[in-house]
DNA sequence: GGGTATAAGATACTATAAGTTTCTTATTTG
DNA sequence: CAAATAAGAAACTTATAGTATCTTATACCC
């Protein structure tokens, strides 16, 4: 064997389907956090994946492509965690606090380049649904009225939206991770008070 | 003189200081309507504006301080068209009317674009400040409160930024005009029954 | 008004990255 | 075991960013 086996781990085997797969993503993702989406080449995720170029062009049609898929594979849609701490105001607070932390995961950064290069199927259709944090505050709020902890007709969409959006704005805006204190006055100050409001209405 | 003069009114004249300025700029809102941000390129902006490379390099560091430079020389700033329509709810419109026009004129794909190339001193610092869409909003609701449409105590600085958030969310995650039916669904759903909460606590 | 400093504009160059093509051969599948 | 499939290597084309060099028109100063 004149293989030089030196410093690396010379690959005797060649990867296929989903470990392959598995591979690039992993490779992906270690790209994002070490040089963010911008300088993130499909050169550099080959070679970390010890795979070429033409095998990720073979299944991503770009940068663009393949980042979401990476994180898709990753980051837990709305529906696999809904909460359910036996109050509306905690329930609240977790479904942003959960958005807070899977889109700090994914930086803004990334999220700008992935509007850039994809348009708004990668955020509105894909990454983060408003459809689906609709359903996510509507199953919320549906628990909080069968324990009799509030009781209310139908809500606006734009008000089951807004938790989501503001969440989205912050981190789109702000370049930063979106504070505690800032998510409980968007809770407190906004959400709670229209959701009273609609209360009112039905006393 | 031997210089071909066939179709193209070839200068004569070496622009200079502002008048070169502002050929570039004209060039760059071209280019940014005719290719959007991705594909403008500083070559092709320089052809259009008939000069060379080395003199955009000169006064922009690249193509994101070349675009939201030739946008802020055409797009108002807030306080520059505070409405004052003698009524709030109209205001409130008017200011997210504005708002829309402006942000629509500029583009979402340019907006993401920016963010990428120059980070968030671009829409927070530079383009729409929060800072001065609050100061905006306040206007307009003290002059209500002047008039004895209203009356209340200080708002929370959430609810006095939501117009110009809401706005810029849905720009930026939509990719589409803002309706004029989804305006008033914010101003009249969110805006302003948060807004008379507070006018409730006063009384 | 004439001489000097400044900067426009042309051209050419380097470097980076996207995306493609071609070819060899390991691995799967039947 | 044979044939089909797809991995991986390498080289290539093209687009664009950004820079360097040079000539000369224009502005400014004495």
């Amino acid at each position: 064997m004149d293989e030089r086996d030196s410093a690396a781990d010379k690959r005797e085997t060649r990867r296929r389907g989903t470990q392959l797969e598995a591979a690039i993503f992993q490779a992906t993702w270690e790209e994002l956090e070490e040089t963010g989406y911008n300088r993130l080449t499909m050169e550099n995720v080959a070679a970390r994946a010890n795979t070429s170029k033409p095998v990720l062009y073979r299944r991503f049609s770009g940068k663009g492509e393949l980042v979401l898929a990476a994180i898709r594979s990753r980051v837990p849609t709305p529906e696999e965690e809904i909460p359910n701490t036996g109050e509306l105001r905690a329930d609240l607070l977790a479904v942003m606090e959960n958005m807070n932390r899977n889109l700090k995961r994914i930086g803004p950064k990334t999220l700008h380049g992935l509007m850039v290069d994809l348009g708004d199927r990668s955020l509105t259709d894909m990454l983060f649904p408003s459809g689906r944090s609709h359903h996510t505050v509507q199953t919320i709020l549906r628990r909080a009225e069968e324990r009799g902890e509030v009781e209310l007709g139908r809500l606006p969409l734009r008000i089951l939206a807004l938790p989501a959006d503001l969440m989205r704005h912050e981190i789109l805006m702000s370049y930063e991770p979106v504070s505690d204190e800032a998510i409980r006055e968007i809770v407190d100050e906004i959400v709670l008070p229209l959701i009273r409001i609609h209360m009112a209405e039905r006393t």
